[in-house]
DNA sequence: AGACTCCGGATTGTCGACATTATTGGGGAT
DNA sequence: ATCCCCAATAATGTCGACAATCCGGAGTCT
């Protein structure tokens, strides 16, 4: 167990979703590691009846496991479900283009070109993680702009779920380059207005990134 | 407050739960009725406890809001965003089609082939709710070929959210006609093995599907 | 009359205690 | 030594009581 200190407290149990959802995505349990209600209880300075209700609830957005008398464990999500997973973002990331395309102004546009500068210098700098950071920026601003909310938190907790295979393409050696290409073809199709273009550049490049982590897994597999 | 009598007990959380979500989904509460802990402790035979960690569950889920402090209800999809959950379906429901077929074998052809007979018959009978449950077979036929677990959960949760939308599209004139033919062509393009064609084909059908629900609707605002 | 305050009932939120259920480890029989 | 059974332990599931909060209405002041 993690000899960490107790943390400030929340008091109530939404606080308590939040630490522990935050918690889990900021990767400070082990994967597959069990979540001892007690534990937590005396770790977050909350009654467990809060952390019970901040677990059923992280169980039904797929971020833990719960297993009746069995308690709950952070969800490990297997290499065949996170493929499965990218594929749904690439289905759903199309329609958020799409919609985005119709619905983007100006000033979104301006945005959208401030962001794709500084990943362009993140990747002269040498620097994924920074670029993973405004890539994460970037496909959140498109999303904001197709004001689809049931899409967009899809895809939001979707991502959440799949946290752990987030740096798996872009350490890929080339890709960087490759992905900031398939972004500047994205702006400009957006730019364009039309919806098709929109939807097919971000198909393009998921689709990119789907065939990038299926590789990348297979040679994780093989090690 | 409704009358009913108490059913038998359920005893155990999870039961709580499906029985909770099952009523909803059968239209057993109006919508937007007050859930009250009590009442529903009682109606169901079960504690408070139980009752709220199902309460919890469906609102992560969707079916149902909670307000701190103010309860629950179940909740009420506006038209707007029934509007997107069938667009958010068409993705991803694509995505299934895509899937499936690349890897449908003789047997399930025949099962879909036998569906769509009585879908048919349906139609010839005058039948549109009859239809309108062998066209939830189908689909559901589809996302099992389809083999995807992330998508096909994703699309049924969607669908029980929209549950209150379900005969909005098939019970307008000439819609069960237009329907059968465009599930017709959804098995022939799936029977063709290219995920292309498959695609296509649903991404027609289900544009048909979104169109009619966005005519529905209008009109029925104009009431 | 209108607005404001404050009280009482109703409902949700939290806690601690207890019941129930899995797991683990030891002891004995074969 | 190996297997089986059972007790001890640890964790989850459930319940009842109490605290905190919200809502509506009566009463009051302007």
């Amino acid at each position: 167990m993690s000899t960490e200190r107790r943390e400030a407290e929340p008091r109530n149990s939404l606080e308590v979703y939040r630490r522990l959802r935050e918690g889990i995505i900021a990767g400070r349990f082990q994967s597959n590691e069990r979540l001892v209600e007690a534990d937590l209880s005396h770790m977050l300075g909350a009654g467990r009846t809060a952390i019970r209700a901040a677990l059923v609830r992280l169980d039904q957005e797929g971020l833990v496991t719960r297993e009746p008398n069995r308690g709950a464990r952070v969800r490990l999500v297997s290499d065949r479900e996170a493929l499965e997973i990218e594929q749904v973002r690439v289905a759903l990331e199309q329609l958020l283009a799409r919609q985005a395309a119709t619905r983007m102004t100006p000033a979104d546009l301006l945005d959208l070109r401030g962001i794709l500068r500084e990943m362009t210098e993140r990747v002269q700098a040498g620097d994924p993680l920074g670029y993973s950071e405004l890539n994460a920026r970037f496909h959140q601003k498109i999303w904001a702009i197709a004001d689809q909310k049931v899409a967009a938190g899809l895809v939001a907790n979707l991502k959440s779920q799949s946290i752990r295979f987030q740096y798996q393409t872009i350490l890929q050696p080339g890709r960087p380059h490759d992905s900031l290409r398939e972004h500047g073809q994205i702006v400009e199709a957006l730019a364009s207005g039309d919806p098709d273009a929109g939807e097919a550049a971000m198909r393009h490049h998921l689709r990119q990134v789907v065939e990038t982590l299926k590789s990348a897994i297979a040679r994780h597999q093989g090690r």
